[in-house]
Parts: C-alpha cells; sequence; structure tokens
DNA sequence: CGTTGACGGTTAGGGCTCTAACGGTTAGAG
DNA sequence: CTCTAACCGTTAGAGCCCTAACCGTCAACG
C-alpha cells in the first residue's frame, strides 16, 4: 500500500484555513459569540440596514436560521430590526453601538494572525503565491462577500 | 475611501478554503449527515475502535458533543460503541457497514473537487504553490490529522 | 376591485453544540 | 482495605441550525 499522498496543495490549504478558523474561533468565543453571529456583526457594520434575506444569502443559511440567530443577537441587545414605514414587509437590521464594539478589532486580529502564518515567506515568495492564488480564485465563484 | 485591498494571500486562501467547504458540504448534505459527523465517520473508517475521547480532540470539540453527536448515528445504526471486557470504563466505537459505506465516496468526490478548483495551474505552477504552501504548514501546528 | 403569485419573515419540532454538573471506573497512596 | 484523584462518559438546560409549514404584505393581471 503506497503511502497516499497526504500533502497535495489542497490539503495544504485545508490545513491553512483551518488554522485561520482556529484563530477566529479563538478570539470569537471570548466574547461568547459564535462565528455565524460575528459574521452577521461585521458584515452589519459595513452594510447598516441589510435586510434578513441578504444575511441569509451571504450567511449561506435559511432565512429562518437567520431569524433565529438574529432573535439571539436582539436579546443581548447588539442588534435591532426596524420595519420600513412605507414597506411593512421588510425589516432593516442595524448594529447598536455595543454590538459595534463587541466586534471591533476582529479584522485587526485576523490580520495578525494572517501575518504570523505567513511569516515563514519572505516578501518575493509572497509575491509568488498571491500570484499562483489570484489566478486559482479568478475561476472560482465569488463567497457572496 | 481607498479600496481595502481585499486580496492579500490569505484573504485567497480563506476563499479558496470556503469553495473547499461548500463543496464537502453540498456532498455531505445529500446524505443527511453534518460536516462534523462526515468527518468522525471517516475517522473511523482510519482508526476503527478509536474511543469518544479521542474522537472529541480530533473534531475540536467535547466529549459531551461527541456523545450527542455518535447518539444520533448510533441511532441511525452507521455506528456501534462497545465497552472492552476489561475495562469498563472506555468504549470503543465502530463504523458499521451502512456507516462505511455511506462515507464511501467522500475523498473521491474531495479529490475531483480539489483537481477542478486546481484547473487553472499547470503543472509548474502547482509544484510551486506546493512548495509555498508545504513552507507554510511546515509551521503550523498540526490539525490533529 | 379581486385574485393570484411572489416575496419577507416567523413558528414548530428535532438534532447538534455548548457549559456545567454528575455517575461510574480505574489506579495509586497511605 | 480505604481514600483520593484521575479518567471516561453521560445528563441537563439553553442556544443555534435545519426542514417544513405557516402568515402577512406587495404587485400585477384580468
Amino acid at each position: 500500500m503506497d503511502a497516499p499522498d497526504l500533502t497535495t496543495s489542497l490539503q495544504l490549504v485545508r490545513w491553512i484555513g483551518w488554522a485561520q478558523r482556529k484563530a477566529a474561533e479563538d478570539w470569537v468565543r471570548e466574547r461568547g459569540l459564535s462565528f455565524e453571529q460575528s459574521f452577521v456583526l461585521g458584515y452589519l457594520t459595513q452594510q447598516p440596514g441589510a435586510i434578513q434575506r441578504e444575511l441569509a444569502e451571504v450567511t449561506r443559511t435559511s432565512a429562518a436560521s437567520v431569524s433565529s440567530l438574529l432573535q439571539g443577537l436582539e436579546r443581548r441587545g447588539l442588534v435591532e430590526r426596524r420595519s420600513e414605514p412605507g414597506n411593512e414587509r421588510v425589516k432593516r437590521v442595524f448594529t447598536t453601538p455595543a454590538g459595534q464594539q463587541l466586534i471591533a478589532g476582529f479584522d485587526v486580529a485576523m490580520a495578525a494572525a494572517d501575518e504570523s502564518i505567513l511569516a515563514p515567506l519572505d516578501d518575493d515568495e509572497r509575491a509568488t503565491l498571491q500570484a499562483l492564488l489570484q489566478k486559482i480564485t479568478a475561476e472560482l465563484p465569488q463567497p457572496t462577500r
């Protein structure tokens, strides 16, 4: 039985992704948030007033899940749902100051984690890596974010 | 407002990882399994008789979660828990034939997904990419698998 | 108008995950 | 032998996610 080639490039990508995800989850758990919750909070700071169906799309879940997730965030006073005066059908979602303050620093923490992961590569190698990855992602569907 | 540099290398890695994860989840959902459940089934085919605490480690969750997850798999007849005769404290977990049959083909499906993602690169580029990624992962903690 | 269909969101029930606490087993020290 | 500590696993309660079913609202068409 030949050794099953444990190191294809995309298994390495999975490995790196795993380290990224672990870093993100550690940061997020300290704040009592789930991965999805923090994603929604982050998205809402960039897209205030998004409607729930939009959140369902970007989180790749269902409208029902978003409803439940927002219920949790709203109970903790991190987001608000307000229906539009003219259009009673849609509800726009906004972060509260408490919600914004809670996820503030997430991007910085992720950038620091990324830097520590990339540490073994020098500038030339990073440029080469980036070029190769861009060639791949150019063919991939966009992750809705 | 300058465009916020959306394409650092590790954001590209996240992007690729997203495509991988999406492919895996699609495959897995068709079988009525969650991501974690399929991971456990796959692990058990390679490590039959693993104890629950070991599963808790490799899935990076708690013993309680493993207990609950296995309860679900056992109810569906996909795994079995048997306590050792000499040692009543530990329970060894095995996949049933039905369980093995259910995840059979997962690795093949993932390899196909990987190939389609890597399609834009020629052989030389793939070799370069792999070398760079190996340099990174050499410094990373192993993902327990 | 009024009906029909699309759309936005919620509710209901079940499964999984989490934290915290608990029961049972094993092994070692006194 | 007994006491203690470490270890393996489960249960309890709450929260999130999922599927399916369900209301309410808008818009278009006859």
